[in-house]
DNA sequence: TGGACCACGCATCAGT
DNA sequence: ACTGATGCGA
DNA sequence: GTCCA
């Protein structure tokens, strides 16, 4: 009887709570701008003026925790509204600070669980867990009222280990607000987990974990197209497309010979001039934010790097080797180690962590050395927050707060990282159900309420997180490309990722398929067929994901299959694509962190975008980039030349 | 002070 | 049933 | 997180 259907509801919850917390600090600057008359419109926050009076604050210095719960979302809102009106705080995990939990519930070992915490002993001492009735009588009251016939649990074991259990709480890492008032920052429970004897009462009737998404339902049958070529792409105007045909025709640029009349394309050869060892497979992420700290660097410090274009994008640069040239060597580290930390975290933003990638590059391009976090701040890309609050703290010598990170909490996160399917987010909610490794996920998958698509991750865990051999990877292409080939001899179908970049190993297999529109051929319908094939064949295990048009020109298809039925499972994509971007397209999912990466970003410094949108010049929406359609490939080699980007 | 900065297609879900 | 927001992979 | 209007 999980009160706690699912993750999200507490997500939700948490969203409302934080427009809760705005509301209150509103009213609280209103109030003490003497307006008293506020907009409020629940039937709650009259009873409750009426019932105080002004300024009577009867839960004054209270701090109330009050357990998410399910389908409740007004409820919760109108309790935090009460307790806020008599003066109460209320937060919504438990902290160092709190002195009553607001609980309704039968379990003490359930109450825990819903707060993330493995014993209610971690509590702070003296606090007290009563049910909402006792609120309710205190405001009617208008006075704090003996907690006695109100509280949760009647005088047993709970209250017991409660007081008794005083001494454990030293290792607990339950947020302390006194010394952390970091908005954002998740509670970190680290105490080992140890289950209790109502866990196992209340868990062990659970049964199997749910069984994978077996694919059952097939692909809507085939309807006829009423579009009838690429030439009806919406993705640009037809104008856009003359030139392309142009290029196409001629078939000249690399990644334009028909595969199957030649193996190895144009690109082939592209790619491996990519791969003569100025360039590491797996530098990705740093090196594309590199790429701009380095442009930002130089910016301002002309001249500590003449090759520009040249060298930003060689990740031969050492990454973790000696780096002699930078003063700032030990800033660029630690700011890597607070992105690589941070990255898994959630509470920190997408752009706060990117800053520390980028701080890292300009760190380490600074020609002169930072000493005090005020000379770093006048760089550009460096702003105070980073100088004062980091900078100094690194330069200072002391165990600051990046030492302090917990990192076997961090270690349980990113395993559940993996779990194909789950991210950033859900890793960290997991942790903070209670989870602290993917067994205990296997061993209770209700409780976390994981989607269809993340308990075949979970189920093949091992498999999915195998780098897939090169050999293999042909073996399944073979496969797919037969069943390509019996639908439609003319279909263009190619594999795409670390395989076509000669890899020994990839990640996961994924193709790319498109047919020449010239003779009036299109490959509409054919993602179905083919799916439907690979499935018959059980070539094809598991689906994650569907197009939404099987029918469309551009759709994509993302499953679990297998070369043999012996061999591991493996994911594969299928994309399917308008002809007409073949070219761009082969270049674009090649997926090479040295091409595709950096081509986002280098773009985008340059007022560029990748973006599938309109053709060239959109002045009319007042966006301030020019938009470049990469995927017409007649742009290819111009917009390569034009971003001052060479392969070799 | 508040918005831009950011790939995009698909799955899921809150809100209505 | 529909829509918009969010998470996710890559 | 920084930068800029």
């Amino acid at each position: 009887m999980g009160r706690l259907k699912g993750k999200k509801d507490l997500q939700t919850l948490t969203k409302h709570f934080e427009a809760f917390e705005k509301g209150v600090a509103k009213d609280n600057a209103a109030e003490r701008s003497g307006v008293t008359d506020r907009k409020g419109k629940g039937k709650a926050r009259s009873a409750g003026q009426v019932g105080l009076g002004l300024g009577s604050k009867v839960f004054d210095g209270l701090r109330f925790c009050i357990s998410p719960e399910i389908g409740a979302v007004s409820k919760h809102k109108s309790w935090w509204d009460i307790i806020a009106k008599m003066g109460g705080t209320v937060v919504i995990r438990p902290d160092t600070a709190i002195t009553h939990v607001i609980y309704d519930g039968r379990s003490a070992a359930l109450l825990a669980r819903e707060l993330g915490l493995d014993t209610l002993s971690e509590l702070p001492e003296g606090t007290v867990c009563v049910k909402w009735d006792w609120v309710v009588k205190c405001k009617m009251a208008n006075k704090v009222l003996e907690t006695g016939p109100w509280l949760s649990f009647q005088k047993t074991a709970f209250n017991r280990a409660f007081s008794s259990n005083a001494a454990i709480r030293e290792g607990s890492r339950m947020r302390d607000i006194t010394t952390d008032l970091l908005k954002g920052r998740s509670i970190s429970i680290t105490k080992r987990r140890e289950p209790s004897a109502s866990d196992s009462e209340t868990e062990s009737s659970k049964k199997q974990r749910a069984a994978p998404s077996v694919l059952e339902r097939q692909p809507q049958p085939p309807k006829p197209v009423p579009q009838r070529s690429s030439e009806a792409a919406p993705t640009a105007p037809a104008d856009a497309y003359r030139d392309n045909a142009t290029t196409h025709g001629a078939g000249r640029g690399p990644g334009w010979e028909n595969p199957l009349a030649n193996k190895g394309d144009g690109l082939d050869e592209l790619i491996s001039g990519l791969q003569d060892g100025t360039i590491r497979e797996d530098e990705d992420e740093s090196v594309k934010e590199n790429g701009i700290a380095n442009e930002v660097a130089d910016d301002e410090y002309e001249g500590t790097n003449p090759c520009l274009v040249a060298d930003k994008f060689k990740c031969g640069q050492n990454h973790d080797g000696a780096d002699d040239k930078s003063p700032n060597e030990y800033l660029a580290r630690k700011f890597e180690e607070m992105y690589d930390l941070y990255q898994g975290v959630a509470g920190k933003d997408f752009f706060s962590v990117r800053n520390y990638r980028m701080a890292a590059g300009i760190m380490r391009r600074t020609p002169w050395p930072i000493t005090k976090g005020a000379d770093a701040s006048k760089i550009k890309g460096i702003g105070a927050n980073l100088a004062e609050r980091w900078i100094d703290e690194f330069l200072s010598g002391r165990p600051g707060r990046l030492f302090y990170e917990d990192t076997s909490q961090a270690r349980a996160i990113a395993a559940f990282k993996d779990i194909y399917g789950v991210g950033k987010s859900q890793a960290n909610e997991l942790y903070k159900r209670g989870a602290r490794s993917i067994d205990d996920l296997r061993a209770d998958p209700e409780r976390y309420g994981l989607t269809s698509g993340q308990q075949v991750g979970l189920e093949l865990y091992d498999d999915l997180r195998a780098r897939i051999p090169r050999e293999e990877c042909k073996a399944i292409y073979d496969l797919v490309r037969s069943e390509a080939m019996a639908i439609d001899p003319k279909l263009w179908i190619e594999i795409m990722g670390s395989y076509r970049r000669g890899q020994e190993a990839s990640g996961d297999v994924d193709f790319l398929i498109t047919e020449d529109t010239e003779d009036g051929g299109s490959h509409a319908g054919v993602m179905g067929k083919l799916v439907n094939r690979l499935r018959d064949r059980g070539v094809i295990t598991h689906e994650l994901s569907q197009p939404h048009d099987w029918r469309a020109l551009e759709a994509k298809w993302m499953g679990v299959g297998r070369a043999t039925p012996e061999g591991k499972y493996r994911r594969i994509d299928i994309l399917c694509i308008p002809f007409d971007q073949w070219g761009a397209a082969l270049i674009y999912f090649t997926g090479n962190d040295v091409a595709s990466a950096p081509s986002q970003t280098i773009t985008a410094g340059r007022g560029l975008s990748m973006g599938k949108g309109s053709g060239s010049g959109c002045s009319g929406s007042g966006r301030p980039k020019d938009r470049l359609d990469v995927r017409s490939a007649s742009l290819e080699s111009g917009f390569w030349a034009s971003i001052g980007y060479r392969f070799v």
